[in-house]
DNA sequence: TCCAAAGATTTTTTT
DNA sequence: AATCTTTGGA
């Protein structure tokens, strides 16, 4: 079935004809690059130029990988299934499995993850005398993620460091490959850094997958680092027949390490590289593209380029400007259903936000307004406490090196086996260089334990030997390790909703086993492993076995929360810019779109960190189809502290006729409104009409009336923001806010709530906030234990803080 | 060893 | 403001 190449326009076209050498596609935001990348490999096939496994397709997240083989499977049917299509990470773990005793590991290791690194990392710290409080675990962490993504091994990061902190990471780095090494464990970082040292120092092994990859393949190849650069380059040694897609103006990922200059000297990479650029938009309106055009226009760091569209312009993007967070979520739910109303399917509607934090009042508004919305990100399913304690049991089965997991669970569910037992296994264990679980089994016989303890640790060595010998089922043999640890039984003699709650989420766990042994069959990993013709050498691509443990732990690992994103079921989409890449939605609210926030103040420092915001902003812009809103709030809680930021200059950097302002954000709104007593559904109220570039209206207390964008910049540049006029906010400190911090010197008493002096009793019913309606379960001091009707969940609330009413 | 209270920390982005 | 972590006491 050949392709139809006519349905592609001009340089689409030009790159997936251009098979042979290199070849760098510069694809602007929605100019059909995956269709491009399909068709090509599809063209690959049909002119017999390749077999299917001799084509490597690398992604960034597993999502666009399956994404990318479900389109390569409408195109080419079965031949899709031979092929590799993975990310860095997936192909990498493939490498190292194949030949991880070449490098001194075996092939059943662990995969760490970041939490899992901080135990590590803390261990290391104690184990080394360094003190936490001058040398913060995560400032060490980065750096060396950072030596890590560069290819520098201790050694090397060692001559090199000699600033104080420097020092200590290098002491720390040296240690902390060794434990890993003794855990047969390796960390994100480590699965690059360790793929690309076994080809580079191991030639018959480089050579068989240079040989074996004629095509190969790389998307997002802007958001490269230095450690995936240098693999992708050994990779593509043998044939030269590399592909990288990429768009400098959407590399969001340099605080990962991702380096640009991967994609802006490709050229000189490979002198005889053909360069191909896709500047026609496919996906979104001509305003939206206007506005994305002006917006990055501003970054001097880039490729010149200039998307254009054949779409007719479409809207104007609305900006609303609300009084704070809470107006803000009010109005986008508003919104939401009008587009709803007018037909829009809430699976087109996406809420983007720059961090994590802020999508609690969104979705604390969406939910009070009946809006049904899934969130991407934020804590994962797989970092909940008792999944990861069930992830630890299953991992110890496979790997008993694994000391993090071990010392993870040995208590859990508790067995008496406290931390002086623990301390005195780990010690054993260090001197007789043994495995934790190894120096666990001798203490069995250790006199000088209390033989509780002792039988204890017993029972834990046992689970983890019986759950060796497993066999058959997945399933089955998950649930059986699982039930002999007694996870769930454990949390049954609780009996509190929490325990329960987690009970449900070990059984959704289950669920996700199902998922797995459903989506990787077993005939799937036999087709898939065709050795290579006339070259016995080459292994058969690995593919995971939908019946083994060791598969199914690392398809867990390497799982992020984007890609459990499913179209079930009709829902707003919630996640931050950064997980937004990629996507495309029919409308898109870009919430706080606030100096401080979006740019983030982390970032105003540096030339070069704004320009990385303003691509995270054009990315966020890129997402929209038909309708674009941004939002900012005039002020906002953050920490626990109201602050109040000028509006975002990524919005005065919009021509301001392509976009049409709304909203208020002051006055009497907040603090009055129907979403403090819980009713159902909120008026979608418009604020005032606000003139075109003028800031957060009226300020006629500052005389600020009118002011445009630029003099208010220039305005709050000089330390003041203009103030709310008139407006009593709920706290009181919306009048003469200034820049910055609010609330010093505003009336202490301003905040203080009305359950200070109220006392409370079992039984009461109070409001709360932000969780809405609840009883209160126990009064213990000042400290309350309400259950929210909304949630199902106890809390724990002081009653002098919380804000809560009572009412009945 | 367990529990409660005080103290620290969070909030940039994540494979 | 709430949660996680550490500390001190029983």
């Amino acid at each position: 079935m050949p392709i139809d190449i006519d349905t592609l326009n001009g340089p689409q076209r030009e790159a997936v004809v251009t098979t042979e050498g290199p070849l760098l596609v510069l694809a602007g935001a929605g100019s059909g690059k995956t269709r491009v990348l399909t068709y090509r490999i599809a063209n690959i096939l049909d002119r017999d130029l390749a077999a299917p496994w001799e084509i490597l397709a690398i992604t960034f997240t597993n999502k666009a990988a399956a994404e990318m083989r479900e389109r390569l499977g409408q195109l080419v049917g079965g031949r899709a299934r031979g092929m590799w299509v993975s990310t860095f990470h997936s192909m990498c773990v493939r490498i190292l499995r194949a030949d991880a005793e070449r490098i001194g590991f075996t092939k059943n290791f662990t995969i760490y993850d970041t939490d899992d690194m901080k135990r590590l990392y803390k261990d290391i710290m104690a184990e080394l005398d360094i003190d936490p409080k001058r040398f913060p675990v995560n400032q060490l962490m980065n750096r060396i993620s950072q030596a890590k993504n560069d290819l520098m091994v201790p050694a090397d990061f060692e001559s090199a460091a000699t600033d104080p902190v420097g020092r200590q990471a290098a002491r720390v780095y040296t240690r902390l490959q060794e434990r890993l090494r003794a855990a047969n464990a390796f960390d994100f970082d480590d699965l690059l850094l360790y793929a690309y040292l076994l080809l580079k120092q191991h030639e018959d092994v480089r050579r068989a997958y240079q040989g074996r990859f004629r095509y190969i393949m790389v998307d997002e190849y802007q958001d490269t680092n230095r450690a995936q650069y240098a693999i992708t380059q050994l990779l593509a040694a043998g044939h030269r027949n590399i592909m990288v897609v990429g768009d400098d103006d959407q590399s969001i990922y340099s605080w990962r390490g991702a380096d640009l200059r991967n994609i802006l000297e490709f050229e000189s990479d490979y002198p005889e590289a053909r360069v191909v650029k896709l500047e026609q938009n496919y996906r979104s309106v001509g305003n939206i593209l206007a506005a994305a055009n002006a917006v990055i226009a501003n970054n001097r760091q880039r490729k010149e380029k200039r998307l254009f569209t054949a779409a007719g312009d479409g809207d104007k993007i609305s900006v609303y400007l609300a009084s704070d967070e809470r107006d803000e979520g009010r109005w986008i739910a508003g919104e939401i259903e009008k587009r709803r109303g007018e037909g829009v399917s809430y699976n087109n509607m996406a809420v983007f936000y720059r961090t994590n934090a802020q999508s609690r009042m969104l979705e604390d508004m969406l939910l009070r307004a009946g809006v049904p919305y899934r969130i991407v990100g934020g804590t994962r399913f797989f970092d909940r406490a008792e999944i990861r304690d069930v992830m630890a049991y299953l991992t110890l089965v496979v790997n008993p090196a694994d000391d993090i997991a071990a010392k993870r669970v040995i208590n859990v569910p508790k067995r008496g086996i406290g931390k002086a037992t623990i301390e005195r296994i780990d010690q054993f264990g260090r001197e007789l260089n043994m495995p934790f679980l190894t120096a666990a089994e001798l203490a069995i016989v250790d006199e000088d334990i209390r033989p509780a303890t002792r039988r204890a640790v017993g029972e834990f060595v046992q689970v983890l030997k019986n759950g060796a010998s497993y066999e058959g089922d997945l399933r089955k043999v998950i649930e059986r390790i699982i039930d002999d640890a007694g996870l769930i039984e454990a949390l049954q003699n609780e009996g509190t909703d929490e325990a329960r709650g987690r009970v449900e989420n070990i059984q959704e766990f289950l669920g996700v086993v199902d998922e797995f042994m459903e989506t990787h069959d077993v005939e799937d990993a036999d087709f898939a492993a065709p050795t290579v013709a006339g070259d016995p050498t080459v292994e058969p691509v690995r593919v995971l076995r939908g019946d083994s443990l060791a598969d199914f732990i690392e398809w867990v690992r390497l799982r992020t929360d984007l890609d459990t994103v499913t179209e079930d079921g009709q829902a707003v989409t919630l996640m931050t810019v950064h997980s937004s890449k990629g996507l495309e939605f029919d409308c898109v609210w870009v919430a706080g779109m606030e100096e401080t926030l979006f740019p983030h103040s982390n970032s105003t420092m540096d030339a070069a960190a704004v320009e990385e915001e303003r691509r995270l902003a054009y990315v966020a812009i890129t997402r929209a189809r038909k309708k674009l809103y941004l939002t900012c709030a005039q002020q906002r809680q953050i920490f626990g502290q109201t602050h109040a930021n000028p509006v975002s200059r990524f919005i005065g950097e919009i021509p301001s006729e392509l976009r049409q302002t709304t909203g208020l954000g002051s006055a009497g709104f907040a603090g009055t409104g129907w979403e403090k007593r819980g009713s159902r559904r909120g008026i979608a109220g418009s604020g005032t009409e606000a003139g075109e570039g003028r800031v957060f209206g009226r300020s006629s207390a500052s005389g600020s009336q009118g002011r445009s964008f630029a003099e208010y910049r220039a305005a709050t540049g000089s330390g003041r923001a203009a103030a709310s006029a008139g407006g009593r906010s709920r706290s009181g400190v919306g009048a003469g806010a200034g820049a910055g911090r609010v609330g010093a010197g505003v009336n202490p008493n301003a905040g203080k709530k009305a359950a200070a002096r109220a006392t409370f009793a079992a039984g009461d019913t109070v409001d709360h906030k932000t969780f809405g309606r609840g009883t209160v379960v126990k009064v213990d001091g000042d400290t309350l234990h309400i259950k929210f009707a909304k949630t199902g969940q106890t809390k724990k609330l002081l009653k002098d803080y919380a804000p809560i009413v009572k009412i009945g």
